[in-house]
DNA sequence: TTATAGATTGCCT
DNA sequence: GGCAATCTATAAT
């Protein structure tokens, strides 16, 4: 089933961020630590598109904070926002041009313990690796996952994803999305109405208060 | 179970 | 000075 894994090409990000948010459900954002390997898989992506999306740090131009969403496509773009949390997107499109995605969520895959430690939790028993409802916790939100995976703008903004050199990476294992829904995005006020929140249907990993029922069929309720 | 407010830093106007 | 691509605790139902 799932191969070994491999690292993407940089000609992956090379494209639309729409299409780049689609592609990237499924596959693994990898940390390499010290200690060992912590790894998710992506459930929820957000595409922000260039200068002419009023939501996207993008719209006010090139600044010191954003200059790596206009450079070359298949690196991490980190900010600082709310005064608490940091955030992952990976740029796309060629250089010069913006275009960007934004990690939404993780599945927990490997590390979960270290995860969990990262995130301030405390480990009951090994039946709490075995719950959903305690594993979604680790990684289901921008933020969370940020803190899960140890990353911050001052380690690893600028870094270069799709390199073997880099100690963030994502990587393609062969796992294959059944369904992928798409809703507008969280969080934002300007150009909210636009569809680019891209999630995959019916997992329990993606952010929201409510567990998604396995059977999105019959919405009779 | 859902709703609301507070935290807290740095970027942009 | 205002506000943000969020999370958590606390309150209300």
């Amino acid at each position: 089933m799932s191969a070994h894994p491999t690292l993407l090409e940089p000609s992956f990000f090379n494209r639309d961020p729409r299409k780049v948010a689609r592609a990237l459900l499924g596959k693994l954002l990898v940390r390499k630590a010290a200690r060992g390997i912590l790894a998710g898989r992506i459930v929820e992506t957000e595409a922000y598109l260039g200068e002419n999306d009023d939501a996207a740090h993008a719209v006010a131009g090139k600044t010191a904070r954003n200059f790596v969403v206009f450079g070359p496509p298949g690196f991490a773009y980190v900010y600082f926002v709310y005064g608490n949390h940091y955030c992952l997107n990976v740029s796309c499109l060629p250089d010069g041009i913006a275009g960007c995605v934004l990690f939404r969520a993780l599945e927990p895959v490997a590390g979960i313990e270290e995860m969990a430690e990262a995130r301030g939790f405390e480990i009951h028993g090994p039946d709490d690796l075995r719950r959903v409802s305690w594993l979604r916790q680790i990684a289901s939100g921008p933020g969370r996952l940020c803190e899960a995976l140890g990353i911050t703008r001052e380690r690893d903004n600028a870094k270069n994803l799709a390199s073997s050199r880099s100690d963030l990476r994502i990587m393609e294992d062969g796992y294959r999305v059944r369904q992928v829904a798409v809703t507008p995005r969280v969080g934002i006020s300007k150009s909210a109405a636009h569809p680019l929140r891209y999630l995959i249907a019916g997992n329990p990993f993606v952010t929201g208060s409510k567990i998604p029922s396995p059977h999105v069929q019959g919405a009779g309720d």
